[in-house]
DNA sequence: CCTGCAAATGTTATAATGTTGCAAACTTTG
DNA sequence: CAAAGTTTGCAACATTATAACATTTGCAGG
């Protein structure tokens, strides 16, 4: 499952979409969530993609297979994807990525390559404690963590230009 | 426009804008950069405000005192006080703080009250260093990183409504 | 079946945030 | 002063996100 989340190596990747979905139709089912065909197409777009897409990307990938959508539609399904911890949105880029760990309540930690653009999310635990610690020195409650990490992919050190 | 609001302690917050203000002038007389009156007075905004402040917050700001400036205006100045680490942008409010450590080459830990709007960036060596080492572990060379928490500040836990 | 409610989607308009490109003003420096 | 570079003014535009209300769909209970 790890493999699903690594952009830098060669795979599957018709594969590893497929497993997602899957993964969020047995979670939605779980949940009693309705994954509509709207929100699952989005949801697969989002997967199909090893880079964050944006709400706009979305819209006119759909418009060109004749779903003319507004972007209340897009923003919507986006919505029911984030509180169901099926994609996370990507602050510093506005944009969606697919979780690697849905289902898992949790807040990833995002490496992304300024250089070829893919993003890594790292389930990174002492990343976590060491915020948790933190905030609890100053007694603050933390209830979302955003941790959004902008530099070189391994890839993309030396040989600069990898797509 | 945000209401001015007291930080977790109360403290003489025309001292500590001057303070920043001072401080400032002496860093970009150091890297000789300028700081025209425009910059000097988003800078004096952002920081009398203990909440973050948009772009657009700041360009009523300054339409209320007679300037009426444009977008670009603020964008600038808020491009060359990043530039020049005097101020920080939190990504997940699409606003702007000062830096309480500026001068010193660094990324803060922003903890976000959801309740009364006030940020308080933490200097968290600990996190830092868990981000790195998490990023080294997969060969990743972090150049920014963006660590916004977002929960509830001590004064706002049990009696809401701080502001 | 049908009926009525809640959830989901469609539709239109608009708000909020951020950028481009070019001209004018100002600063620095030779 | 004059040339060169930096900063600001300004108009238009691009991108991202939401509000408000109408319509359709799925489904439980009569």
């Amino acid at each position: 499952m790890p493999e699903r989340a690594l952009p830098y190596r060669p795979h599957n990747h018709e594969a590893c979409v497929s497993q997602a979905l899957a993964d969020a139709r047995a979670i939605c089912r779980q949940q009693n969530a309705r994954l509509t065909p709207i929100r699952e197409r989005v949801l697969e777009l989002i997967w199909q993609s090893h880079k964050p897409l944006g709400a706009y990307d979305i819209l006119a990938m759909l418009g060109t297979e004749g779903h003319n959508a507004a972007p209340p539609t897009v923003y919507r399904a986006l919505d029911f994807l984030l509180q169901h911890g099926l994609v996370h949105r990507i602050a510093s880029l506005n944009a969606f990525t697919g979780c690697t760990h849905a289902g898992e309540h949790h807040r990833g930690t995002f490496l992304i390559c300024r250089e070829c653009g893919n993003v890594l999310e790292l389930d990174a635990p002492d990343v976590t404690r060491a915020v948790e610690a933190a905030a609890a020195d100053v007694a603050f409650r933390p209830e979302e963590i955003t941790m959004e990490v902008a530099g070189r992919c391994p890839r993309c050190q030396g040989e600069p230009g990898h797509a």
